[in-house]
This record gives C-alpha cells, structure tokens and sequence, in this order.
DNA sequence: ATGAAGTTAGTGAACGTTAACTACTATTGT
DNA sequence: ACAATAGTAGTTAACGTTCACTAACTTCAT
C-alpha cells in the first residue's frame, strides 16, 4: 500500500472527476491535464503510465470503503449497525457525486487486464461488509435462521448500488441520503423478526 | 424503430461480443471490423457512424428486454409471474453471457450525449416492470400493504444486475440459473404474506 | 447496367509517451 | 554567509500509433 503524494492525490481526484462527468472515454492524458492546468508530460513526474493512476484510483476507492465501513460503531444490533453503514455511505457519497459516479462504475475499469482483481476485490468488499453484519444479526436472531444472508447482502448492495447509479444519472437532483435510507430501512422491515 | 438489416444485426451482435470480451474502450472500427472478417470501411456501407451502431445496439437490447417481460404468462399470483420473469431473463442472459456482460452495463454508454436518454429507459425498464408486478401483488393481497413496491423494485432489480455483473466477472463459471433463482425465491419469501 | 457490399489507400486529429530543457527550491561544503 | 549541487515540477516539441472516417475503385448478383 503506497503512501502518495499530495499531487498525486490531486491527480486522482481530477480524475474521478472527468470520469464522473464524462465516462471513461473521455478520460485521456489531455483531458487530466487541462482539468489540472498543466501540461500532459507533467503528469508522467507523479504517474509512470496512465493505467498507473487508474490503479491509484481503485485503490483510493477501497480505502474510503474501509474506512466509511470502520466508522460505524460496532456495538449494539447489527441491522442497526447496517443501518449505520449504509447511511454513512450515502452521506458520503451524497458529498462527493463524483465519487458516487464512479465507486460502482466496476465495467468501466475492467478491460484493463492489470486492474481487474483490484476492481473484483472492490465489488465484493461492500458485499462481504454487508454478509458479515447479516451473519452478526442472524446469530443475534434479529433475522429469521433460515434465510441466506449472502443472498440478502447480494440484493441490499445491489440495490444500493442501483439506486446510488440512478442518483448520479439524475445529476444528483433528487436526496440520496433520504431515499437511501428508505429503502434500507424498507428491507430491514422485511428480515427483522424481533419485537 | 427502424428495422434492420440482416447485416446490421450481425454488426450489432459482433459489437456485442466485442465489448463483452474487453470494454468499450477496445471497441473501435478497427476491432469491430476484424471481428467481423471484413475492412474497416465495410462497416460505413451499415452505419453511418460508430455512435449510430451504439445506439442500434441499446435499442436491441431495450427489444430484447421487452421481448423477455412480454413473455410471462401474464395471469396467476403476482409473485409466481414476478419468479418467471426473472427465470426466464436468468436463462436467457445465460444462453448468451455476452448480452449479460453488456445489458446493464449503463455507465459503459453514457459519455456519448445523444446515447444517455436511452441508457435511462433502459434502466428504467427493468424496475418500471418490477414495480408494475409488485403493484398487483398488493392489489392480491400477496405482500403487505405498506411497504413500497417502488423500493423493493430497486432491491430486486439492483439484486440481479450485481448479480449478472458478478456472472459475467467469473466468466461464467457458475450457473446463474440456478444462484438467480435462489436469490429471487430468497427475496420473494420475505415478501410473501400468504401462506 | 445498376446498386449493394466489398476493397485499398489515405485523411486529420487525438492518443500515450519520451526527449530535452528550464525555473525554483532545498541541501551542503567551505 | 554564500556559491555549488541536486532534486522537484513544470515547459515545448516531437515520437510512433491508433482513432473515426472518406474517396475512389472493384466485384458481383440481379
């Protein structure tokens, strides 16, 4: 895991930026270079290649992963907890559209054979995070026993994964934070057998 | 809705294939052009521009995705005809993992401005029929009467694009039949008041 | 003889990247 | 205290390649 520098850091968020406004394609030496008001070659003195800083990209993306993921406190209920997560994620995200544009944009990155497990490694991530709090609650019968929690997490982050896509299709014109949190709390409704 | 050529379908369907294998980044005239045997200039007698058989292509698969809902029976519970659709897209997508690697694989077109409106009905689709399933079951009295159907659609919907995008991420290598019914059953149990 | 579908050859523009050089700053030996 | 030295981050110019696309010509079935 290497430490970067602060250009570094800035060339990657100039870069989630042009991808979040313009796709993939767009996403060229020139274009990073005039979003960051310097010359292309300049690049190549933070970045040996352009698949390089794709690479710092992903990285980035799963370390603010982790850490929305350590954030939430530990103790009490897992659904609460799950409650938790989600809604710091889309407080987060909610922050930074262009990173909500761009966290679940997986295709997007996958022709580049170099950075495919890194891309995989990021979509199971949200997945495991979520089956793990599933399993908590279902030892803590907060959930039904006989459902399977790999099949619940698969429909939870898929669904948030849709609606944080749909969000960022509509320009952010609509809360995230506040439909979000509905359709957690809609799916928590349905596995939570306690009271 | 222009019809097309039996060439341009060939087109369409080599394009297909071609973004399926390597993204739409790898997805050029040239790369089209040997995939399909002939020069590059061949092509141009087809489509007018590269944009023009992106644009056939999502109209293919918005026909196809239609084609699929249009094919559940249409009368019983809800519930059953909403598994049936979903067994049916499951198989199909199955049948041809190209179209899988590519049917919700949105951000992947929606740089090209004149594309984006399409990609938008596309997603659409997919969740406007969910919901539209989901609303007679209400109607049924098959699932409760105060849970909103338009979030569960986002649930089920998101569930089964992560889903195929996994699918498609392990090459395959698993039934998606099969796991995709399970998830569907899962979802629909948790749903389901009658008994 | 015509029109559809192919070819070869070539266009200008954009691509990622490298070479050569410069201004500025920090470190260091005297 | 200060010149020599080295490192950092930028520049312009140019590299060879690929991009989408066009012009002009050929082949061939109707």
């Amino acid at each position: 895991m290497p430490v970067l520098t602060s250009r570094q850091n800035e060339i990657i968020e100039a870069a989630i930026r042009i991808i979040s406004r313009k796709g993939i394609q767009e996403f060229t030496i020139r274009s990073l270079s005039r979003e960051l008001g310097i010359s292309e070659p300049a690049i190549y003195r933070h970045f040996e290649s352009k698949t390089d800083i794709l690479a710092a990209l992903l990285e980035f993306l799963h370390a603010d992963t982790i850490a929305t993921f350590d954030t939430v406190s530990g103790d009490g209920p897992a659904l609460a907890q799950l409650e938790q997560y989600f809604s710091l994620l889309f407080l987060r995200l909610q922050e930074r559209p262009a990173v909500a544009a761009v966290v679940f944009s997986d295709e997007v990155f996958l022709n580049e054979e170099r950075l495919a497990a890194t891309v995989r490694a990021l979509v199971e991530l949200t997945i495991d995070n979520t089956t793990r709090l599933l399993t908590h609650a279902k030892q803590n019968a907060e959930i039904p026993a006989d459902v399977d929690e790999y099949d619940l997490a698969t429909l939870l982050s898929g669904g948030v994964r849709l609606l944080v896509r749909r969000w960022h299709m509509d320009s952010g014109s609509w809360n995230l934070c506040e439909r979000g949190s509905r359709v957690i709390q809609t799916f928590i409704r349905l596995i939570d057998i306690r009271t």
